[in-house]
DNA sequence: CGATATTTGATATGGTCCATAACAATTATC
DNA sequence: GATAATTGTTATGGACCATATCAAATATCG
């Protein structure tokens, strides 16, 4: 009862004041407040990130997919034939780091290492039928169950300018 | 040569092809199709995400404040007389990792830890007058080379939106 | 009052992600 | 053909995150 399993951190107990204790000496003391925090840009956005994060995984639990896993996924899918380096580099991860994601993936069936016969150096990567199948469920998971949570949050219109000023930042900041 | 220290990612060689290998077979093969990626919400805000803690840095190196180091010092600034745990839970720090973050702040003469009369477990947080004064000189590097760095991206109204759209999401998501 | 439970700060520890160095195999360059 | 560069890989360390556990202090309740 010390706190549950994962994934819970407050709004458990709001040790509400006004229990009668000595006297009633410290009615206020409670919520914090944020001042400017809430408007620094950094602040926001890790905070919206890491939420988001959170329901993307909750919405592939049944696929077991991480955001990361899929990006993987979805970019191998739109580029066949393509070696680790390249698809790595594209999303930021570095080579390294890529290999046991791929082991991974590889070990589950969804994608596969061929040797390259142009340069054998490298690995050209392909979706396996496994991997396609596993893609497109998650695709329709993604978009029923997580991108539409934006457009009811934020309606279609707010969702599309998030989503481009984003971009932008990604790209240009 | 191998790659540079830190923080370089691509954007160094695209391998530039028709060189003159063996044939001219493969005209092609260049740039990465990025296809849906670009408009999944999670990649989107985690790239964004990097970058702007990546600026915040730069913009605080002089001063050697972390986007988390800057969020404790506002908040204990806004909130002062809150102990540890208050604040950490406030920032979604768990009670363990807060403690060698405040070691930290605490060794470089920030913020302090009181131990509060009314409950001699528990330690009141301000900040130093040193603290203040770093703040203070955060606050303007962060208004004025972050902050102002969206705007001029974004405009005004644009930037007012973003971050209340990723409130929004932060908070009901 | 006194026994038990809870809270607070702290330590230890393990997991995940990120970054660098180094290596063997292969290929490019000269 | 000797040297340099590239590819995938391993090893390793750091930063961040999460849990269990502890001692001190406090709260709760018989």
């Amino acid at each position: 009862m010390t706190v549950s399993k994962t994934a819970e951190k407050s709004s458990e107990k709001p040790a509400d004041p006004a229990k009668g204790r000595k006297d009633a000496a410290e009615p206020q003391a409670e919520a914090l407040q944020l001042g400017e925090l809430s408007e620094q840009l950094g602040y926001v956005l890790k905070r919206a990130q890491l939420k988001v994060f959170e329901n993307f995984l909750r919405c592939m639990a049944s696929l077991q997919l991480t955001p990361a896993q899929f990006s993987v996924l979805l970019l191998v899918e739109k580029n066949p034939g393509r070696n680790q380096t390249e698809i790595a580099s594209t999303l930021g991860i570095l080579r390294p780091n890529f290999v046991a994601m791929l082991d991974n993936l590889e070990s589950r069936d969804l994608c596969a290492r061929i040797r390259s016969t142009n340069d054998r150096r490298s690995h050209i990567l392909v979706l396996t039928d496994k991997g396609k199948a596993v893609l497109a469920r998650a695709k329709k998971l993604v978009a029923t169950k997580h991108e539409a949570r934006l457009n009811d949050l934020l309606g279609q219109a707010n969702r599309e300018a998030l989503i481009g000023m984003l971009s932008k930042i990604a790209n240009e900041f």
